[in-house]
DNA sequence: ACGGGAGTTGTTGTA
DNA sequence: GTACAACAACTCCCG
C-alpha cells in the first residue's frame, strides 16, 4: 500500500498544518519526514546554529507526533536521494508539504524534487504557507488574498491510525563535523514553547511593544520574541494573527476594567501590522527567488562599485570598529543570535554607507548570525539598507545619534563592550573625545584597549550617501527602479494630503 | 521609515 | 503690556 510522506521543512508543528491534516484523512499509512541536508551547511548564508535550531524543533515535533500516533523519520542527505530511498523501501504514493519560500538553493532543490516526483508519477501536494501567494503575477491582489487566508479557521493536530515507526536515531550535527556556536539566551525550541511565548506576549509583555521595539534593551522584553519560531514554522502565522486580533477585541470590550487600553490596543495593532509586513517581504522572495544573489536593481549595484576590505569586514563582524553603539549591537547579535529590527538596519547601513562594503558578503554574514534568519525578509532588508533597490529613499543611520537616542545612559554599551565600562556617560558615545589624562585614569586608552574609530563617522556617511545617490541617477538605473516599484511596491494607499487648503475648506464646512 | 541644515512657529524669560 | 532674545519643536528639502 503506497504511503503518504509528509515532508517537514520550515513548518515544524502539528497544529494548523494542512499537509499533516490531509495525510491523516487519506487513510494511507503515513511517514512524517525531516531531512537534514548537509549541503545547506556549505552555503554562505546558512549557519550550523540554524540547522541545530531546526533539529531541536524537529526533536520536539517528534515527541508531539508520537503522541498522535505518527512518527517522525529523520534522514540525512540530499532530498532527492532520500526520497528515492524511501520510495524503494515503502513505495511513496503522495508527497505532502508546505510551499517553501526560502533562498535560491532551496528553490533549486524544490525544482529537483518536483522533477523527480514527475518522473516517478508521484503527486506532490504543496500547501500555501504563511501569507505567501504562489504564482501571483502582480502585487495588486496580494493583500486581499493574504488577509482572507489569515481569517480561515485553524486546524487542530490530527490523529493517526497507521503511522510507520521510525527505528533510527536522531542525527547529530557533531557527527557531520559541524559545531554550532553556543548562543546565550537561546529560546526554548518547539511548538509548545512557541505558543507559550505568543500567549505571554499577548497577555502582558506586548503592552509596551510600541515603546519598546526601537531600543535594543527594551525590545528583548517587549518584543514578541517569536521570530525564530516563525522561521522554523513552530507557530503558524495564521494563529498569531488570529490570536492577536481576538486579544485586541477583548481589550476593546473590557476597556473599562483595563488601565491604558488605548495604548495597549495600539501596541498590538502595530504588532499585527508587522506580521503583515513579514508576509509582504517573504512574498518578494516568492516573486523573485534570486533576491539573495542578484540586486533588485543590478545597474545601481554595478554603479556603486563597492569593495570588500578585509580589515573593515573583520572589524565590523567582531564589533571592533571603534564606534561604541555599533560594536555593542554587533556583539549582542553575535552572542545571542538576535537583535531588534532597527539595529539590524543600522548595522547594515554602517556596512553599506560608512564602510562601503558589498551587500552580498555582509548580508550573508548577518544571515549566519540571525537565529531567526528568514531569507525573504533578510534579503529584502539587505537590499533596502544597501541602496540597491532604487525604490526606497536611502536610509543611512548615524551610530552616535542612534546610540544617544536609544541608550542615553550608555548602560547598553557598557554591558556589551566591557572595555568601555569605566567611561563616563559624557563620553560613552564618543570615547575618542576623552582627554588622554582621563583615559589613563580609567585604564581605557583609545587605540590600545579599545580601537580608535575605523573612519570618521560623519564624513564616511556623507560620502557613502552621496555616492549612493549618484549611482541611481542614470536613465538605465531609473527605468529598472520603475519596474521594481511596479512589481514589489506596497499597494497601501498613499496618505491623503492634508494641506492648508484642505483644512481651510473643512473649517468652512463646520 | 535617515540625518542634518534651513526656515518657521511657538514658548519662555527678562528688562 | 511690550519688545525681544534665546531656545525648543516642527516642517521641508536635499544628499
Amino acid at each position: 500500500m503506497p504511503v503518504d510522506v509528509v515532508w517537514f521543512k520550515k513548518d515544524l508543528r502539528t497544529r494548523d498544518h494542512a499537509p499533516l491534516l490531509s495525510a491523516s484523512l487519506s487513510g494511507n499509512p503515513v511517514i512524517c519526514l525531516f531531512i537534514l541536508e548537509p549541503e545547506r551547511l556549505e552555503l554562505d548564508d546558512i549557519d550550523p546554529i540554524h540547522v541545530q535550531w531546526e533539529l531541536d524543533c524537529a526533536t520536539d515535533l517528534s515527541i508531539a507526533l508520537k503522541a498522535l500516533g505518527a512518527d517522525l523519520h529523520f534522514a540525512v542527505g540530499d532530498a532527492v536521494s532520500v526520497m528515492e530511498d524511501f520510495d524503494k523501501r515503502y513505495g511513496i504514493g503522495r508527497l505532502l508539504s508546505h510551499e517553501e519560500t526560502g533562498n535560491s538553493w532551496s528553490f533549486q532543490r524544490d525544482k529537483r524534487v518536483l522533477s523527480w516526483c514527475r518522473n516517478k508519477g508521484i503527486e506532490w501536494a504543496e500547501y500555501p504557507h504563511n501569507g505567501v501567494v504562489r504564482r501571483l503575477g502582480t502585487r495588486d491582489e496580494w493583500k486581499r488574498r493574504r488577509d482572507k487566508r489569515m481569517r480561515e479557521p485553524l486546524s487542530d493536530a490530527p490523529f493517526f491510525s497507521e503511522g510507520i515507526q521510525f527505528g533510527g536515531e536522531i542525527p547529530q550535527l557533531e557527527d557531520l563535523g559541524f559545531y554550532p556556536r553556543k548562543l546565550t539566551m537561546r529560546p526554548v525550541p518547539g511548538e509548545d514553547a512557541a505558543i507559550e511565548r505568543l500567549e505571554s506576549f499577548l497577555s502582558h509583555r506586548g503592552r509596551e511593544y510600541r515603546r519598546g521595539i526601537s531600543s535594543p534593551t527594551l525590545s528583548v522584553k517587549h518584543g514578541s520574541g517569536l521570530s525564530p519560531y516563525f522561521s522554523s514554522g513552530c507557530l503558524s502565522m495564521r494563529r498569531a494573527v488570529q490570536e492577536t486580533t481576538s486579544r485586541i477585541r477583548w481589550i476593546r470590550e473590557n476597556r473599562s476594567m483595563i488601565q491604558g487600553p488605548d495604548d495597549w490596543i495600539k501596541s498590538l495593532s502595530s504588532f499585527r501590522r508587522r506580521l503583515a509586513w513579514r508576509c509582504h517581504f517573504i512574498q518578494k522572495m516568492e516573486m523573485e527567488p534570486n533576491l539573495d544573489l542578484v540586486a533588485q536593481n543590478p545597474v545601481i549595484d554595478r554603479n556603486l562599485r563597492r569593495e570588500l576590505d578585509d580589515d573593515r569586514f573583520e572589524r565590523w563582524k567582531d564589533g571592533n570598529t571603534g564606534w561604541p553603539f555599533l560594536d555593542a549591537c554587533m556583539r549582542q547579535l553575535n552572542s545571542t543570535g538576535w537583535i531588534n529590527f532597527r539595529m539590524r538596519a543600522m548595522i547594515m547601513s554602517a556596512a553599506s554607507y560608512n564602510l562601503w562594503m558589498p551587500w552580498r558578503e555582509t548580508g550573508a554574514y548577518l544571515a549566519k548570525q540571525f537565529l531567526d534568519y528568514e531569507p525573504g525578509i533578510h534579503w529584502s532588508q539587505v537590499g533596502m539598507q544597501s541602496g540597491t533597490t532604487g525604490i526606497n529613499t536611502i536610509r543611512a543611520y548615524s551610530m552616535t545619534k542612534q546610540g544617544k537616542d536609544q541608550d542615553p545612559s550608555g548602560e547598553y554599551i557598557r554591558k556589551w563592550v566591557p572595555e568601555l565600562s569605566m567611561v563616563p556617560t559624557k563620553f560613552i558615545h564618543e570615547p575618542w573625545k576623552m582627554p588622554i589624562q582621563l583615559q589613563n585614569e580609567i585604564s581605557c586608552v583609545i587605540g590600545r584597549t579599545y580601537p580608535s574609530p575605523i573612519l570618521d563617522e560623519l564624513e564616511s556617511r556623507k560620502e557613502g550617501v552621496s555616492r549612493s545617490y549618484a549611482a541611481r541617477g542614470g536613465e538605465e538605473a531609473r527605468s529598472i527602479s520603475k519596474k521594481v516599484l511596479q512589481l514589489h511596491g506596497s499597494r497601501r494607499r498613499p496618505k491623503k494630503r492634508r494641506g492648508k487648503n484642505v483644512k481651510g475648506v473643512q473649517q468652512k464646512l463646520f
